[in-house]
DNA sequence: CCTACCGATCGGTAGG
DNA sequence: CCTACCGATCGGTAGG
């Protein structure tokens, strides 16, 4: 791993953990061995720094997002599209806590870059539920849009403070037990009985093939 | 108003937009329109400053939180207690972006000081949640602790970024429609749809007898 | 509540 | 990738 790469790691880590304003370059040069000056030689300011690491995060997405809602056509679409993304943050919790900070420090910046990245998948995610909504399967009460918005804040929160408030549950409050919960929320707040049941079949259906 | 409550709601505001480590003493004394040195009169330091910041609002908590219980101890306890935790956000948006600041800056502080006090009101309405499971009016899958969590999540992190993320939503997407869609979420993910219609019973009845 | 001032650290540059 | 250095700003103090 190269000095850039290596820059790029502590630097996620520290803006992370310390946001941009509260984490110097020297401290940054210091994790990763060298002397700051050094750093400004593959970076040219603070700032085209913080951009490279959050472009990391943001170019992921750009990549995984569509391969993931061609491949997951299929009845299990929903799943594998939640499993996913929690899945990458859950990978690296840095991530999420580098997103929150960004939404809070830079609203304005951030509303354009996220209109750009997720705002056209939203849609055709929204497109996907409003047709369920038509078969039954789906909550008419429910409000696409908003609902997406929510549980993307469900995942990210969730797993940003992961470690600080799975605590306050007690010694079982691990990641895994806050993970089951949030998806069973995710799914009951969008699927009727009905089409809760019918995704039952579908994976009792999938085993028996898998068992044959 | 004196300076030193012009100092705390400056205070609030800008920690809750730029973060503890991105708000300078000055930039503070400038909005409350004195100089540095005057404001470090009224508070020894930063730090203590910022204490005092969140102080404040986990101090309503401290109040509020008992007197809700008591007080909604009736058959729509869990509406009111939701709509109460939602206005107290929505009333001051600031709120919610500075306690989601802290969790991510300093998350061991946070962490004993959400212990000492959230936590044992955590437990009583885990309590009651474990009673409606019982009666079949909740959800025999949920994780009360998780599902709690959970829900404070929505709403922190919900109103935190409505402002931002709102526009996401096109043109409709005010705090009242994400509202709206939060507390539907939170309801249809907690109760069974007996406990919903048993809800719903209730909340005629109450119009019944006003009418009268 | 002010002026004046402190040492430390900030992001960044020059030059090699 | 380094040493050496820059002006600006930081949180905080002295003294009135």
């Amino acid at each position: 791993m190269d000095a850039r790469e290596q820059t790029l790691d502590a630097a996620t880590r520290l803006f992370a953990a310390q946001g941009y304003g509260g984490t110097s370059l020297s401290a940054i040069a210091d994790a990763v061995g060298i002397r700051k000056a050094s750093l400004l030689y593959h970076f040219p300011s603070k700032d085209a720094l913080h951009r490279a690491v959050l472009d990391q995060i943001l170019e992921h997405w750009s990549q995984v997002l569509p391969r993931l809602l061609e491949a997951a056509a299929g009845d299990d679409r929903f799943d594998a599209l939640l499993h996913e993304v929690v899945r990458f943050f859950v990978d690296d919790p840095d991530r999420a806590r580098l997103v929150l900070r960004e939404v809070l420090d830079r609203p304005d910046v951030m509303r354009a870059r996220l209109a750009e990245a997720v705002a056209p998948w939203m849609a055709v995610i929204a497109g996907y539920i409003r047709k369920g909504q038509g078969t039954g399967e789906i909550r008419e009460d429910a409000d696409p849009e908003a609902y997406l918005l929510h549980v993307i804040h469900l995942v990210i929160s969730g797993i940003a403070t992961a470690d600080t408030l799975g605590s306050v549950l007690g010694e079982g409050g691990d990641t895994q037990r806050l993970v089951r919960e949030l998806e069973r929320m995710a799914k009951t707040s969008l699927f009727t009985e009905e089409g809760l049941a019918r995704a039952r079949e579908r994976r009792a259906d999938k085993e028996d093939e898998a068992a044959e």
